[in-house]
DNA sequence: ATTTATATGTAATGATATAACATATCAAGC
DNA sequence: GCTTGATATGTTATATCATTACATATAAAT
């Protein structure tokens, strides 16, 4: 079965479980505890395979019998974002599970204004224009945002303006 | 006098009336308002020339006598975005002043994590590798969000770690 | 087993943002 | 000038996003 990635296809079963396969390792290296309810947190960003607001995430746990209140979304999804298994999308104020497991990378994204679909693209750390201006300031970058908003291909067949 | 401007110093006064009259012409041009509380608006953000958060600005028009309630600032400074006199932080839920009002341009922040300012800087359009990614995904770009979060050149000094 | 650190559950609250509707002002056309 | 439609403002209420604080539970270290 298929699903969209981003704007593509692909079967999405085998992208779950990947990921999910790559934090558990990532994390028994680490010795980071992988709990519950932060796999099923993972679990819930992968399927949707979109971004989510936290209380949507939220209630999601919560009919998975963990705990209802705020707190249980945002610790498990700050977990996520902090060991990149996940990336919160600032311009949206919602989360989406990451792309590109394990690789070190900027992530940057392409966000559909009409479907609100969002797709991680690869850009090169440092070449975004931005190093050379934190350089000529003085400036120590320690994470970039990069956020593209506009029409996805199917939008822009569908949409007027 | 002189007051930071980003992680530089400068003449502030000249600087605020430079913008408002950019902003002025700009809208005598296009026949757009610019009403007091927008006027007001832009004057908060570059007297303070550091990111502001809505609730903040608003209690400046407040106590210059215009609404108290949330829409009064958010309208003005939508207003101000649309037209390109102020950008959203997006990383900060907050507002900044145009630093190069009237250029086309996509901003570029280096956001200080500890002391929070914010400078902005230039980038070249579709040189941040978001333009590549774009096209190769069929995506139409409408705007872009390019930020950085790490230390300013002061703050890496007084910072420990 | 005891101690310490980490993780979870829950209640309360804070911060950010918008919907809806009434009133006021502006811009044209008559 | 008056009418009309569009734009802008004021205000109430509510929606959405996020954190603080504290109690309890589990895991790791000694
Ligand atoms: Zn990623
Ligand atoms: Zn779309
Ligand atoms: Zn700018
Ligand atoms: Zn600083």
């Amino acid at each position: 079965m298929t699903k969209a990635h981003g704007f593509h296809q692909h079967d999405h079963a085998a992208c779950i479980s990947d990921a999910l396969t790559k934090a558990e390792a990532y994390c028994a290296a680490r010795k980071l505890q992988f709990t519950p309810v932060r796999r099923r947190t993972l679990e819930v960003l992968l399927a949707h395979h979109r971004s989510m607001g936290a209380y949507e995430v939220l209630s999601h746990l919560d009919a998975s019998g963990f705990g209802a209140q705020p707190p249980v979304a945002y610790r498990a999804l700050d977990f996520l974002v902090k060991h990149g298994f996940a990336h919160k999308v600032e311009a949206m104020n919602a989360y989406v599970a990451c792309s590109h497991p394990g690789a070190q990378h900027v992530p940057a994204f392409l966000i559909c204004r009409q479907c609100s679909t969002v797709q991680e693209a690869q850009i090169e750390p440092m070449q975004n224009g931005l190093g050379d201006a934190a350089q000529d300031a003085g400036f120590a970058i320690e994470r970039a945002v990069v956020e593209a908003q506009g029409l996805c291909p199917l939008c822009q067949q569908s949409a007027p303006e």
